[in-house]
This record gives C-alpha cells, sequence and structure tokens, in this order.
DNA sequence: GAAAGAAATGGAAACGTTTCCATAAGGAGC
DNA sequence: GCTCCTTATGGAAACGTTTCCATTTCTTTC
C-alpha cells in the first residue's frame, strides 16, 4: 500500500484509542504494559512516524527556525550558518536556509514565507538594517529572531562584527606603519550596510589620524576586470601606498592583479583584508587582515533565539576585542618612518621614500608599457 | 492584541464564512464585488497570512524540500547549496538545511526528521551511497529525491562529478608529465565514499599508465600538524615527485607545509587539487586542479526533484566532460622526459633529472637540519 | 464479596486550512 | 407572479496531532 500510516491506522492495528497511541509514544501519561506492546508492534510494522505537520498545528511550534543571509557562497556567511545551524541541532531545531543574494525583495518575499510557515525564531543578516520591510514585519510578529552581521538599530541585540570599529583598526595598522595614502576597495556598497560602515570606520580613523582621505574604489562584481580597474585607480592616485579591501576574496584578487601590472605586493603597495578567511594563511604572501569569528557570532545568535524561546538568559554578545582581530601578514609592510618632526603629516608623498618612491617607479614604467 | 489572526478572524469580520474567504483570497471560486472587497479590507486590517502549516495538512505538500550536506564550509558544498536554493526559490520552495559533519548517525537522525516533517523531495550527499540507511528510508518512502556528488548504485539519477574518472585524469596529467611516484592525499576518507572513489581512480589508471602504484598519506583533520605529516610522509617516500590531494584545500595547505619544509612547489614537489575553488586561480603558484561545477550539479539535481514532483521530464546529467576538466596551474610541473625506449618505466627514479634530483637533495638537507 | 480508590482507556474537541455540498439569492423568461 | 437557471454563499468534513474529560477496568481494603 503506498499508504502514509497515520495514528489512527496505528490505533486500530493494536485496537485501542488514538489517544492511547499518542500517550504511548510521547510518554506522557499512564498506560499497560500489554497495551504499550501492542502499540509499539504496530509502529514498528506499520512504519509509523509522526507527521510533524499534525503536531505543528495541534501545538503552534515547528521545530524549525528560519535563516537569511545574503549568500553562502561567501565563506563568511558560510561558516555562520553552519555554526548556527548545528547549535539549532542540537536543540532538535532544523534551518530553512535562505540566500537572498543581497536582493531586499527576495529578502522581504522570503521572511513573509518563513513567517507563514510559522518558524519559531529567525536569525538574519538583511540588507539595511535600518530600512528593512521583513524585519519589521518579524518585530511587528514580535517573532523571536536574532541579528546577524548587521548593527542593531537602538539597543536591541545583535551580532555583528564591529564593522566600524574594526575598519578604525584597519587604519590605525596602517599609521602604525606609516602609510598615509590609502584606498578603500568596495563590494556590495549599495547593498551592505557593513560594507558602508567598513568605509566610514576606515575614513573617520584615518582623519583621526592624520592621514589623507582614503579614496574609494567601487567595483559592482568580483569579474576579472578588477585589474582594468585597479589600473585605472592606480593610474589616477598614484601616491597610494594602501589598499584596504572590504573582504579577503577582494584582497586576494587584488594582490593577483597587482602581481599582473607588476606591482609587487607588499614592496609597492600593501594590501589589507578583512573577514579573516581561512586560505589566507595559506597563500604566499599571507594576507593581512581582520580575523573575525563567524561561526561563533552564528551560534551566538542561534542562543539568543533559543533563549528567546525557551525564557531562559540570552547568552553576552563578546567584546569587540573579542569579536575582531588584525592578523598581521605578508601582504602588509611598514614604509620607512616620516620624520617625527616633519610637521602634522603634509598632504605630500615623501619623495625621499625609497620603498614608496620604488612603487611609483614600478608603477610608471607599468603604465608606459 | 497578541493573538495572530485566522482565517476565522477574517471571516468573522467581512460578516461571511470561511469558505468565502479561502475562495476570494486563492481566487478559486466566484464571489461578489462587495463580498470580495470586504474580505480584503478585512485581510488589511488584520494583517492576515494563511497559515502555511494549516494550509500543509490539508494539501499534504509543504513547499519545502530537505538538503542533507556533509558540510558548507566546504566552498564545494556551499556551492551547491546555492545553486539549489536558487532553483528551488525560483520554484516557489524552500530549504530545510542540514549538515552532518560526515556523521551517518545525524545524517539518519535528520533523514528521519525531514521525512517526519513531510517536505516535498530530499536533496542529498551521503557518506556513502551503498550504505545508507537514510536514504533507504527515502526509497520505501518513495519520496522525490536526487543524489548529489555521491554515485548512484544502480542504474539511478545522480548529479556527481564522477570521482573515478576525473581521478584518473589526474593519473593521466601526471603521467604526460613524466612523473611516477605519486602519492595520494586524503581526508574523511572513512566517512567520504567520494574520496575512496578518487582514490581508486587514481591507483587504476596509475597501473593502466605503468607508473608506481600511488602512496597513500591520510590525514585525519585539516589542522595545523600537515607538516608534520607531509615531512614523515615525503622522508619514508623519498622518490616521490607528485601529491594528488583529494581537495583544493589540503592541496593548498600542502603547499604551505611544503614551503616551511623548504621543498619548492612546483620545482621540488608537484601538487594537484581536486574541486578547482576560486582561490586556486588567485594565488602563486596557482592550483593545479579538477575543476569542477558544484553549483551546476545542485541546481541540476534540485530541477530532477522538483521534475518529480510535478511529473515533468528530468533534466539530463550532463555527460563527464561537461562535469569536470583539468585546470592547468604552476603547482604543476613536467618532468624531464624518460627517454622512450628506456623500456617500460623502470621502478626506479631518474638520476639523470636535475629537478628531480634538486627534490631529493633539497629534502635531504631538510632531513638533516 | 462489596465499596472505594487508582490506573487505564477512548471519545471528542481543537488547531487552520480547503473543498464538497447544500442552500440562498438574484435575474431571465413565461 | 411563478418557475427555472445561474451565481453567491455558508456549513461541515477532512487532514494528523494532542489533551481534556468521562468512562471503564483493575487493585486494594475492609
Amino acid at each position: 500500500m503506498g499508504h502514509i500510516a497515520t495514528i489512527k491506522d496505528v490505533a486500530q492495528r493494536a485496537r485501542c484509542g488514538v489517544a492511547t497511541v499518542s500517550r504511548v509514544l510521547n510518554n506522557t501519561g499512564p498506560a499497560s504494559a500489554k497495551m504499550r506492546e501492542r502499540v509499539l508492534a504496530a509502529v514498528d510494522e506499520l512504519d509509523f512516524q509522526f507527521s510533524e505537520v499534525g503536531r505543528s498545528l495541534q501545538s503552534s511550534t515547528t521545530r524549525t527556525i528560519g535563516c537569511v543571509v545574503p549568500s553562502i557562497e561567501n565563506p563568511v556567511y558560510a561558516n555562520a550558518v553552519q555554526g548556527a545551524q548545528e547549535v539549532f541541532l542540537n536543540a532538535g531545531y532544523q534551518m530553512l536556509l535562505v540566500c537572498t543574494n543581497y536582493n531586499p525583495e527576495i529578502e522581504t518575499r522570503a521572511i513573509r514565507t518563513l513567517i507563514a510557515k510559522q518558524v519559531d525564531g529567525i536569525l538574519l543578516t538583511v540588507a539595511d538594517a535600518q530600512n528593512s520591510e521583513g524585519l519589521n514585519l518579524i518585530r511587528s510578529r514580535q517573532l523571536p529572531h536574532s541579528l546577524l552581521f548587521n548593527e542593531a538599530p537602538a539597543g536591541q541585540v545583535s551580532w555583528s562584527v564591529g564593522d566600524h570599529a574594526a575598519a578604525a583598526m584597519v587604519a590605525d595598522v596602517f599609521a602604525e606603519n606609516n602609510h598615509t595614502y590609502t584606498g578603500f576597495l568596495a563590494l556590495n556598497f549599495l547593498n551592505s550596510d557593513r560594507a558602508r560602515q567598513r568605509y566610514e570606520g576606515f575614513v573617520e580613523r584615518c582623519a583621526q589620524n592624520e592621514m589623507a582621505r582614503p579614496v574609494l574604489l567601487e567595483v559592482d562584481d568580483d569579474g576579472l576586470d578588477l585589474t582594468a580597474h585597479l589600473k585605472d585607480f592606480l593610474d589616477d592616485h598614484p601616491s597610494l601606498t594602501g589598499i584596504f579591501a572590504s573582504n579577503d576574496f577582494l584582497a586576494l584578487a587584488s594582490i593577483r592583479s597587482a602581481r599582473k601590472l607588476s606591482i609587487e605586493v607588499p614592496q609597492d603597495l600593501s594590501i589589507v583584508g578583512f573577514d579573516g578567511i581561512k586560505v589566507g594563511q595559506l597563500v604566499e604572501p599571507s594576507l593581512a587582515t581582520i580575523e573575525t569569528v563567524p561561526q561563533a557570532l552564528g551560534a551566538g545568535a542561534s542562543q539568543t533565539i533559543l533563549s528567546i524561546i525557551n525564557g531562559s538568559a540570552p547568552p553576552e554578545v563578546p567584546l569587540e576585542e573579542k569579536r575582531f582581530s588584525f592578523r598581521a601578514g605578508g601582504s602588509l609592510m611598514p614604509l620607512a618612518a616620516e620624520s617625527e618632526d616633519d610637521g602634522k603629516g603634509t598632504a605630500f608623498p615623501l619623495s625621499n621614500d625609497p620603498t614608496h618612491q620604488k612603487a611609483k617607479s614600478n608603477r610608471r614604467d607599468q603604465d608606459e608599457i
């Protein structure tokens, strides 16, 4: 028979009522030994398994959590999702995953559907936390949820990296290494509040460190024409000695593009990434970057949701210094120090800096080919 | 009111029966203009949305697909899952994701739960397709499903890379480059039929090519002690000139470990990876590897499932040559050719091969430190 | 052996839908 | 104004659970 057994079939076969079957199988309420045995036998013979749909309708609980992220091709999100998934699975929840591809419409639609499916909670990274229709829906429904990677608007919890401060740290690192003229390489600037926060944090701290205002290079896709973009960019801004890439892939791609342009990293150009993906340590030169803990953030955010669901005390979001740190790497090199009493950092490149000089000449060579 | 509106609330507010509300909202059956308006107004005022749980119970369909993979930290699976997710989302399905961490028990449990949740189909990569409890459950329930990455047992569809043939291709590449003494670096050998199939394919083709039987180096975790393992391995097998790593991460890690041991890749040792992850092209030396199309496999497998569900013609699995190809890279270098008439490849390393010689001496140096 | 209490059991309602079927309302034709 | 048909509408069953409550069965105690 192609028919899937229900509790009624079991009851019939065990010659008892459905209530008894339910009690036996859930171990709720009394049952005689022989009855128990009959039920178990019937379950075995019919290969019975409860329908979670029926259960959900009755209990208005689905043991399912929604998870909305931009993409899992980015290992940062992949790790976070994996961390979350593990926590949820251990707690007996499964995870509905939606990748929005940084598209706010998909985001909204997905959240709507998740709500309709009556998920018990939602873990999400939205395009813009200040202005997310989906997030508003969740809030108005008072559905247990936690933001991941997004900075939360008001005094709400969010498991974010601390993009602003982390980017500021990059500015400090550049300053410590005597870099003054830097660029910021951005991807998905429009659809990612994180990218914007990094840029802001970087720009602000550069100003505080009396460095030049970083120039912005925005690329729309991480396609193969990065080399061309980079060339134009460096041609337009020949004094640049360092680039802060808004993620590690972009940083690695930049190193490669630089190599193609005969610009050596780090001798001619220093590059710092963001995220701290694993391969960054495997390559040569190793990637200087901001190391983050996406898996921990994902796990933490999940626990926040679980604690809301079962009313226990939510975990504390760790301090910023636990959420990111600078990882030194071969892609960043100190410039020879500017003499300390040289006034407050003139706005011109140092022509007596050999490293810097080399960078420029090298680049010029390239230009003239 | 903290109460979520149901169809009854809408009916009450619109002063009509629930059947009418259902008809209006689903556009099934007739309804007068004024009634339609009243219902729509009520929906708006109450912020009503259908409960998918109620619907599912009634329609015995959930618009949800289960997806079981070992891990999404591995970009191969991440890409495949992402590809699948997109196809499903476009078709109006959402995806329950479970990562098993290569653990068969989690795998079985997860599949059981997915069945209980009455997913409309399951996309899965199992530890061992020949012997998977979960897979049997799915089959006996006749649930629409498709294997992903696993080779299917009998004449069943599966969206796999073609690990056996792909690994054979690596053997051919080594042969073409005059490598005779090779090693196979394996991870998760126990819990991955793919890794085993790659090994078998490689060993077989090496034999056909009259190369030495590849030596197997099995590592249990991709931790930091790969360097130590590699050193021992190369000490034990000094004639080795090439290593086939069962995935790209392992390959990159090997290159790094080699670098630490002052073994130069590819001059002293050639390395070939598997999977074709993106970063492999960004690094120096670039990684020679088998390039695969995980996203396409994921998308294809999803379409197979959808076609089973709605009874349409399933997509064809592309030919093997469309599913993998060899990607040349700087990590593989040809050895000086053995003289063609030298008989059928003697079983000893060529002492007149400078590159090879260098490799050996270099390694010896290392040993003596 | 009867009464009282405890233990076991089953019936039925409820959860939120859809859909079948019956009924009500409206209009056309005589 | 009546019948007849079409179009609207609502009641109720069904989907698979859990749980409340009432009923039955078994022990115990006198």
